[in-house]
DNA sequence: TCTTAACTGATAGTAAAACTATCATTCTTG
DNA sequence: CAAGAATGATAGTTTTACTATCAGTTAAGA
C-alpha cells in the first residue's frame, strides 16, 4: 500500500494555495523544471507562464513575487525532506545509523534502496535538489530575512535543522553545538555539492561520472568524516 | 613603518580599473556603503550615483553591471584576507597557532591586536566583511559560474583556500581534504554568524553584544572545534 | 436549472531597472 | 597649446516587475 505525503504548507507562502487547482499545480511543476533549467536571476514570471501557457497575471494571482515562489519551493523541499529523515530513522535503534541515512538523504544518494520515488506528487525531487543547491541560500541571504522569518517562512528549514539536532544529541548526549552543527551539515553538503560540479578547485573530489560504483562517494566520506569526527572527540 | 597593501586586482573585474582615478575609488568605497546598507538586490547603479554625485552612465564606464561590482568587492576581499593570513602566519612556527589565527581573521576578531587596521586604503574592512557574509555566495551561485570562473574571476577566493589548505596540510600531513576543508570552515564561519545574527534558531550562539568579554566568542569556539578535531581525527 | 461566486485569459498599462549612445566639457599631459 | 582621456548631461531602449480591468468560462449551491 503506497501512502501519499501530504506536504501541508505555511498559508503565508502564497497568495492563492497552488495544490488548490490545476494551473497552481502546474506553475509550481513547470517553476521548478524552468529555474532548474534557467537559474533564479534568469526566470521571469513571463517566462513561466508562456511555458505553461497562461498568462503572467495569472501567477501573480498565486504568489506575490519570485522569490516567494523560490522561498515556496525550498520550504517544500524541507518539509519534503524532514518527513523522510522521521521515516528513514523511525525504526532505527541505531543513533550512527541513522546519522548515515540523513548524510544519504541530504545528498539525496541511493534513493531506490531507501524506497523513495523521485516524484512524489509529480514534485520531481532530483530537480528541486539542484535548485536547493544553487539557489536555496538566496531565499534568506536577503535584507528583509527578518521579515520573512517573522511570517514563519523559514520553519521548514529550523525544523529540519531541529530534528537533524535531536538525533545529533540521541548520538552524543550533552554535546554543545547540535543546531549549528546540524545547520552546517546541510549548508556544507550541499555548497561542496556545488563546488564540485563548477568550482572544483575548492574541493578535493572530481565530478561524478553517473552510475557509479556506489558507496565510493568521495563528498559522502567528507561529510561522515566531518560530522563523526566532530561527534567522537573528546568530553565537553 | 607602515606598509601599503597594494591589492592588484584581475583586470577581467573590471572595465576601467577602479583604483585609476577619484571616480573610480569612491564607486568602490561609496558603493561598499551602500550595498552594506540596503543589500545587494536593492542596490541600483543609479542609486551609487545619486549618492556620489555622478551619472549611471559614468558607473557602467568602470563596472560592466551590478553583479560585477559584487564579485569586484568580494575579491578584493579574498585577496586582502589572504595577505593578512600570510602575514599573520609568517613568523609563526607553530602551525596550530597559524590555524588559530586563521580562524580569529575569518570572523574579523581581535584586529586591533593584530596590528589590524580597519580602514586599509580607505577601504572599510569590516563594511566589507559583512557584505561577504551577506552577498559573497551569490557571486558564484549563478547559472553563469562556469564563464566567470574562466575569466578567473574567483581566482582570489580559490587562492585564499589553497593557502588556508597548505596551512591544514603542514599541521596534519597526508589529510586528504584540504581543500574542502578549507572552504567548508571558510563558508561556515560566514553563514554561522548570519544565522547567529538574523535565524539564530539555526544555531547555539546568542548574538554578541558588542564589547564584550574576548576570547568568548562562541562561533569561535565552534568553529575551533570543528577544524581540529576533524583535523586531529584517527589515521587516514 | 439558474445564479452567483471563483477563477482564468486577455489586454493594457505603469514604474523602475538595466543598460546604451551621443556629445559637449573639462581636465591632463606631452 | 593641442590631443586624448575622462566625465557630465541628456536622452533614449528594452526588459522586468508589477497592477488594473473586464469579459468569458467553470464550478458549486439554492
Amino acid at each position: 500500500m503506497e501512502y501519499t505525503v501530504v506536504v501541508r504548507m505555511n498559508e503565508k507562502l502564497f497568495l492563492r494555495d497552488p495544490e488548490g487547482s490545476e494551473l497552481g499545480r502546474r506553475i509550481v511543476r513547470q517553476g521548478i523544471q524552468l529555474m532548474a533549467e534557467i537559474g533564479f536571476e534568469e526566470m521571469t514570471f513571463r517566462k513561466l507562464a508562456d511555458r505553461i501557457g497562461t498568462k503572467e497575471s495569472s501567477i501573480y494571482r498565486y504568489f506575490e513575487n519570485k522569490h516567494r515562489l523560490l522561498v515556496y519551493l525550498v520550504a517544500w523541499y524541507w518539509q519534503w525532506l524532514e518527513y523522510q529523515v522521521l521515516f528513514q530513522t523511525n525504526n532505527l535503534t541505531d543513533s550512527r545509523e541513522k546519522l548515515e541515512r540523513i548524510l544519504k538523504l541530504l545528498l539525496l544518494k541511493d534513493l531506490s534502496q531507501l524506497h523513495i520515488s523521485t516524484a512524489v506528487d509529480d514534485m520531481d525531487i532530483p530537480a528541486l535538489h539542484s535548485i536547493v543547491i544553487q539557489e536555496a541560500s538566496k531565499a534568506y541571504l536577503t535584507h528583509h530575512v527578518t521579515e520573512d522569518n517573522r511570517e514563519q517562512l523559514f520553519k521548514p528549514y529550523k525544523d529540519l535543522c531541529s530534528r537533524i539536532a535531536g538525533i545529533i544529541l540521541e548520538y552524543r548526549p550533552g554535546y554543545p553545538y547540535a543546531r549549528s552543527r546540524a545547520s552546517s551539515l546541510i549548508e556544507t553538503a550541499h555548497y561542496q555539492a556545488f563546488f564540485m560540479q563548477h568550482l572544483p578547485a575548492l574541493t578535493d573530489f572530481g565530478v561524478e561520472p553517473p552510475g557509479r560504483i556506489e558507496s565510493k562517494d568521495p563528498l559522502l566520506t567528507f561529510l561522515r568524516h566531518l560530522l563523526f569526527s566532530s561527534l567522537d572527540t573528546a568530553r565537553f
